[in-house]
Formats: C-alpha cells, structure tokens, sequence
RNA sequence: GCCAGCGUAGCUCAAUCGGAAGAGCAACUGACUUGUAAUCAGUAGGUUGCCAGUUCGAUUCUGGCCGCUGGCUCCA
C-alpha cells in the first residue's frame, strides 16, 4: 500500500500500482469522471499511470491550465494522426502543447500549404467522430526501438536514444502511435471538433538545430468550448489592429524603406515627437537619479573593439570595417568601450565612485533578414545605455537601485506585467572569465531579485559574454514577449581596459562596471508602447495633443488663437483649418486618436471657451479656455492614462 | 540565413483561361460654410518590387535578386 495526500490534506491508502483513475474513482465517481489529469508531487501524470509512491495528489478537473495543456497536446496527436492519413511518407517530429496552443513537427515529402490546412481538419474531425480510445502503454527502450524502427519513424528513434530512463511510455489511438510522456485526454472524442482550428504552416529545423533538417510545423490552437475557441481567434484579431506596424503606418509615426534598408527606421514627425517626449522624462529622471549624460561617436578603430572582445565575441553582429586613412573602424555595437574611454581620461578616487554614465546611444547590429520586426527588430537602434562604476562594496545597492529605476520607469509608462529573467554564464567558449567570478556576479544579481521579491525566471546560459545580467520583458499583444531593460554585470571590461580607481589606501583598485538599459531601445520600447496602447496614447505621450477645429471659416481666426494659447501652455495643438465639414474634421481627429478635440463655433468665439469632445466619443460640454488648459497640464504632468476630468 | 507565403496608384484592395490595368479613400482644383465619426463635382495619379527568360502578346508562366509576412535560430 502508499499513502496519497490528497489537497484537503486527507491520506488514502490505495494499493501500490493502481492507476490515477482508479485512485480517482475511489475518491469519487464524479471526480473521476470529470478527471483529465492528476497532479502528482508536482508533476503532471496521466490518468493511466500508476501511483508507485506515496505522494501528494491533485485530480486535475477541466477549467485548468494543466487541462488545456493535456487537452492541446491530445490536439496535437489528433492532427499528426490526420496529417499521416492524408500525406503517406511522413514522420513524425516533435508535438507539444504550447501557451494557446499546439504545433506538431513533421517530415513529409511535399511542401504544405495554408490550403492544405482545411482538408487536414476534416480529418481531425473524422478521428474526433470516430472517438478512438487513447491508450498508454509501457515498455522498454528495445521494445520501442523495434515499434519505431519498424514504423521508420528514425526522429523518434533519436529522441528514444536521448532519453535515460529505461522505460518509456508511447500513446496510441487507432492506428497512430507516438512516443510521448503524456498526460493525454481518454479517447480523441475528448475534443470538440468546433473548438480546435488549425491556424498556419512554417518551417522549423528538428530540435533548432540550422545544421538539421527543416521540419514542417503545423502550429494550431484548442479550446474546452467553441465559444472560448472564438474568443481566442476573436482576441487575435484584436491583436492584429494594434499592430504596431499598421499603426506606425495609419498614425503617420514611422517607415522602413526597401531603397534605405531593411531594419532602418525613419521617424516621421509625429513619431519623433513621440520619442522626444519620452527621451525629455529620461533625461530628466536620469538626472534626479544622479547619472552623468555622456555622448560618443558612431564609429571606432578597431583597436578598440580588440581591446573591448567584441571582435573576438561579438563579431558575427558586427558590420564590416570602413577604411579611414588605412585603419580600420567598425560601426558600434555596442556604446560601453566609448563610455570607459571617458572614464579613462582621469584617475578617480573610491570617493567619486559610483559613477554613473549614461546617453542614448545609436549603435548598428547585424540581424539575420529573417528575424527583422517592424520597430521591434532592427538593424539600427538607439539604447538608453547607463554604465555604473562601482567599488565592489556598492555593487549590491547599485544593482537594486537600477533594478528600481528600472521597473518605475517602466511603470511610468503603464507597463505592469513583466517577465523577469536572470540570465547566467554562456555555455561553450562564448565567455569571457573565471567561472567563479561569474559564480560571485550572479549570486550578487539574485540577491537583488530576492530583495525584491518579485519572481523571476533562470535563462541558463543567456549571459552577455562579458557577465550574468537581469533581463526585463514585456508583453506584446500577441503575446509575444520583449525585451527591454537589461542590467547586466560586468567583470570583464574593466579589466581589459585597466580601469582603475584609488582606495583608501591609496593603492590601485579595479572597480566593478554594470551596464543597464532601461528601456531598451527606443525603437522597440516605442513599438511596445503602441501596441500596449493601441496607438491611442495617454495624454503625456500623444504626438498631437488636441486638435482645435473650427465649425466654419470664420472662426479659423479664434481656432489659431485658441492653438496658440495652448501651445504657448506647453501642450501640442494643431488646427484643422481643412475646408471640410466639422464631422469630418472629427473623423479624422478620432481615426488619429487625438486625446482632445475642440471644436469652435460662433458660441465658442462668444464665450472664450472651447466644446471638448474626447477621443472615447464623450462630449464634455463647453470649457474655457483657461479651464481646459489647466486640467490637460495637469493630466500630462501626473503622466495619467486618464483622458480627462472634470 | 533557412522553410512557406506574399509584393498592382500615397493607403486599402479588384482585374475570368496569358489578350486594352480598375475602384474607394488620400492628394489637387472648384463650389458649399456646415454643431460632434466621411458635403458635392471635377482633375491628376502606374516601368504591376527590380532584372532576365518563354510567348505574336506577361500583373498572370519560369529563373535570379530586393523587400515584406508567419515560423526556426538569435537578441535591445
């Protein structure tokens, strides 16, 4: 017998080796019926499976993530299944459930179409009609070698090679078999057909590995219930409108030019505006927060790059050397070297330290055309980069401190969810560095992250190559995360350049360096922001603050009047002395999601006052002038999402 | 870079089987002077991404290049 503890705390002895169902059951028929998985010490089981040792047990009912992800995985068998019927000679890859969905890599011999797609679903929903019963088996690596081998699936036969266990368990339903760990719904009839959709075809190399072969990847999506299958396709439409590609083109901020470049990015006027705005609060907080603002060149020799290793670790993002009088200089990747150069030019003493550097800083990478994202991934951009100089005793508080920074100024923006990531040593030659140096330079980030709180996540080996770093993402609408703060330790520099300060004792110390970002780069930052806002900007950041439009001709007069009084309080008004109708001047005010439309007529002129209509449609009725001006001040000033108050 | 798809007017999109490139919006001109999401009329706008090839004839078929989209990989 083991003992199973169940959520409330009660312990069930059950017979050892008898299947999570039969556990299920015997805590209730009704559980168990309604059972998709079992939680069991942490892990995810089949139902199944057998309990071998006493543990903690959870049944795991639908409703949960833990179902959904049972639920797709059994999709994504469904669709392999489907796709082996159609296409004879296909092999089978890889096939997990993802966040809001599943893929299933295969090998076949004919390239897919999206078209194909449809006649593939009908298949699916064939096998789901049919409602074959999934069953799990166990058996031995020999024995599955031969299943697979006899089947001539050779990708499962490398994955069964990898895996150490002696005991794998494969799934079957009808004549589809698979390698997998499970957990799996009980018969494929588990699905409804009107809640799985198959969405789109690409292609990824088996086990993302360039030097293998490209698989084709069927990527598709599962839901409990046709409704939450609307609303998830419903929500990728949604997505789809705040694209910031299409805003950045329907807002007039922003365009990439196949003559310029691709990965190069113009500013249009409204944009630039835009970006100015939150380079002005950068500046600004960077001053209250004691950094010196720097400015450095866009090229260097390449002395410099030597000394720093970016030639030696870098180089692949590097653009090809520009002769110059017969040296070599190279576009900058990076803005640390210029900022040591400066630090260089005189001694410092321990009492100066920390020093804290920062500009924005335009440097040029090197990016695959593939990977190339509207403002999110570019070839050019501009990082809001700060290097802090430190004595070993305040690295810690200048890493929480810039850890603080870091998530306020992210908030300032209206950013609150965040992925935090601490990103350790690179595996493999691609670091600089003794190993216990990393060992000290992480252990001294995690202890900021602790201080905090705040979960982070471990990406093994995402290490810069010079140290450990602490990477901030956002979210996109698409679900997409991004980069883009980064607070990453430095051991290395400081020692290739021979930085160096005076103690106390008079001696030569090496300080400690911390670059940090922390908004990343303004490109992407910027193409964060009008996703996250849909283009319509809190009033603080909009391009155009508030349109001023006169009802007819004669009172253009008072409308660049008004214009001006605004503009001369410090807010962004336009006129929209266009000879169209005052709806139209509406229209196009809200299709540009201007925060303030205020139209002037006769009464207007009359009263010194303006009728304010906001951008979410309401008519807030006649202010003054002087009224309006105060009110909008003060929203831009407390940096609001709020349009207005009254 | 690799796999798949796509590229027609400033924007959004049509064009049958390979047979005279079109519409709406935007722009421009004129009229209208309007009270909370498109006033009316007219004008102009094209090397169909670029370069080759097949053909009597190519937006359409083929090849190369450039760019874009979704992925793989990588990163701010």
């Amino acid at each position: 017998m083991i003992r199973i503890t169940l959520p409330d705390g009660s312990v069930r002895e059950v017979k050892r080796g008898a299947s999570f169902l039969e556990v299920a059951e015997g805590i209730g028929p009704r559980l168990a019926k309604a059972a998709v998985c079992v939680r069991f010490n942490g892990e995810l089981h089949d139902l199944r499976e057998a309990a071998l040792v006493d543990g903690d047990l959870a049944v795991i009912g639908p409703g949960g993530p833990e179902a959904l992800q049972t639920l797709r995985h059994t999709a994504s068998h469904v669709m392999a299944q489907a796709v082996k019927r159609r296409f004879p000679g296909v092999q089978l890859g890889i096939g997990p459930a993802i966040e809001e969905g599943f893929y299933y890599d295969l090998d076949l011999p004919t390239p897919l179409a999206e078209e194909d797609l449809a006649q593939i679903a009908e298949e699916m929903r064939g096998i789901i009609a049919a409602d074959l019963p999934i069953v799990r088996r166990e058996m031995t690596k020999a024995e599955a070698r031969t299943l697979f081998e006899g089947r001539g699936e050779t990708y499962k036969l490398e994955l069964l090679a990898d895996i150490e266990d002696d005991v794998v368990s494969i799934f079957e339903q009808g004549e589809f078999v698979d390698l997998c760990r499970g957990p799996h719904l009980r018969s494929t009839g588990g699905l409804r057909p009107d809640a799985v959709k198959l969405l789109s075809v690409a292609g990824a190399y088996w086990r993302g590995d360039e030097a293998r072969p490209m698989l084709q990847r069927i990527y598709g999506t599962a839901w409990e219930r046709a409704k939450d299958l609307e609303q998830y396709l419903w929500r990728l439409e949604e997505a789809a409108k705040r694209d910031h590609r299409k805003l950045g083109k329907d807002l007039d901020l922003f365009s990439i030019h196949e003559e310029g470049g691709a990965g190069l990015i113009c500013w249009h006027p409204k944009g630039a505006r835009l970006r100015r705005t939150i380079e002005e609060f950068w500046y600004a907080e960077h001053d209250r927060q004691g950094y010196d603002i720097v400015a450095t060149p866009h090229i260097g020799k390449s002395q410099l790059w030597a000394t720093s290793g970016h030639l030696d670790f870098y180089r692949e993002n590097m653009y090809s050397p520009m002769d110059i009088d017969g040296a070599d200089y190279y576009v900058k990747p990076m803005n640390c070297p210029y900022q040591i150069l400066i630090y260089k030019t005189r001694g410092h003493s321990y009492r100066e330290l920390p020093i804290r550097m920062a500009e924005l800083g335009t440097v040029y990478r090197y990016e695959r055309s593939g990977v190339l994202h509207g403002l999110l991934r570019v070839r050019g951009f501009t990082i809001d980069d700060g290097h802090i100089i430190c004595r070993p005793d305040q690295v810690d508080a200048e890493i929480r401190g810039v850890y603080e920074f870091s998530v306020n100024m992210l908030s300032a923006f209206g950013f609150r969810d965040f992925d935090i990531y601490l990103a350790t040593r690179p595996h493999a030659g691609k670091a600089v560095g003794e190993p216990e140096r990393w060992e000290q330079a992480t252990a001294a980030l995690r202890a900021a992250l602790d201080a905090h709180g705040l979960p982070y996540k471990v990406d093994d080996g995402g290490g810069a190559f010079y140290g450990p770093k602490i990477d901030i993402k956002v979210r996109d609408t698409l679900g997409r995360a991004w980069q883009c703060s980064t607070i990453q330790f430095d051991f290395n520099l400081p020692e290739r350049f021979d930085m160096t300060y005076i103690g106390e004792d008079g001696a030569e110390h090496r300080p400690y360096m911390v670059h940090r970002a922390l908004l990343g780069s303004l490109e992407r930052f910027i193409g964060c922001l009008i996703e996250h806002y849909g283009g319509a900007f809190p009033v603080w950041l909009a391009p155009v603050q508030a349109v001023v439009i006169p009802i007819a001709d004669r009172h253009n007069a008072y409308a660049a009047d008004v214009a001006q009084r605004l503009r001369n309080a410090g807010l962004r008004a336009v006129v929209d002395d266009t000879s169209e109708r005052m709806n139209s001047k509406i229209r196009a005010a809200q299709l540009d999601k201007i925060p303030y439309m205020l139209v002037v007529g006769d009464r207007e002129a009359e009263a010194g006052a303006v009728a304010l209509r906001l951008r979410n449609g309401e008519d807030a009725g006649a202010v003054p002038v002087k009224a309006f001006i105060d009110t909008a001040n003060s929203i831009v000033r407390s940096k609001s999402a709020e349009n207005w108050q009254a």
